[in-house]
DNA sequence: GTCGATGCAAAGGCTTTGCACAGCC
DNA sequence: GGCTGTGCAAAGCCTTTGCATCGAC
């Protein structure tokens, strides 16, 4: 279950950007919060969990949105909101970086890429969690996060094989 | 355990290079074996299975065993090592692409990578492929491999903070 | 001897950075 | 009003590609 981050009064939808939370956060680093931070986020957070972008979709579709963005800032943006944890930069195969909604659902998300073509599908499954939760504490290290990558040939892929 | 190749005949060394299989498998495709080729692949073999190294690793260590390979040559070698199924590519966080020896004992080999200073270990853990292997067939995909990445902190870096 | 592979160097993406101006606090 | 963030464009990796030569078959 998601923990409420800090806004105690109202229940608000998931989906909605969280001004208050990211002011916070940025105030706590010294930094400011400006209209393209919180388009970078309120992008991810309208995308839901588990969408995932490259810095060239995010800055296309900020465009798109009317929201006039240079793709450094784009780029600078990522950077800094994963930084703080609010984004997560995930590696998929033979793709580019893409970033997503951190979170702690996160911990137990994974992908299914077609080696050949690049469909993803995305899966959960506890176990995973729990040999990485093993694997961590085997060797003293403390778990941040654990994604399996599953390469495999998708069904249109097998068929024209 | 390591499942021998397609060698009955003598039992050799597991690090030993190959050149009979790769000529095979190059001719098979209408391409050539080169001292190039063979030192590349040779090189994770001499490895050992489950060890990465980047483009430039390869190029440095090669110069370093006398062996004049131009760096682009690395970088096609690998790209047609990978497209013949005897090294795989591994995507991990922040770094670059790394390649690593194929085989099936890869499609149960995980990582934990300290997402602070780097420091990588690597294990095993069969439920890890049981969960990708189900994931596969759930979507009617046919399962190549699946690589866990743990991030997580180290001891060092848990200590430092 | 033929046709593919290599080496070199230039081109190509994607990402980062320097600097002056704009804007949050 | 100070100091951080932004935009623009140039610089920087890493990787790929064109072309003449070399070498495996």
């Amino acid at each position: 279950m998601p923990s409420p981050s800090q806004a105690p009064a109202a229940a608000h939808p998931p989906l909605q950007p969280q001004p208050t939370s990211l002011r916070a956060s940025l105030h706590d680093r010294g930094q400011r919060l400006t209209p393209q931070r919180q388009r970078v986020l309120g992008l991810f957070e309208g995308l839901g969990e588990g969408r995932h972008l490259s810095a060239e979709e995010v800055h296309q579709r900020l465009l798109g949105a009317q929201a006039r963005v240079s793709l450094a800032t784009v780029y600078r943006t990522l950077r800094l909101l994963s930084s703080m944890g609010l984004l997560q930069e995930l590696e998929l195969p033979e793709g580019g970086r893409r970033f997503e909604l951190a979170g702690d659902a996160h911990r137990d998300h994974h992908h299914l890429v077609c080696v050949r073509c690049g469909r993803t599908e995305e899966f959960e499954n506890p176990q995973v969690l729990a040999a990485g939760e093993a694997a961590a504490s085997g060797h003293g290290f403390r778990l941040v996060e654990c994604v399996l990558n599953v390469r495999a040939l998708c069904p249109g892929c097998i068929a024209n094989d």
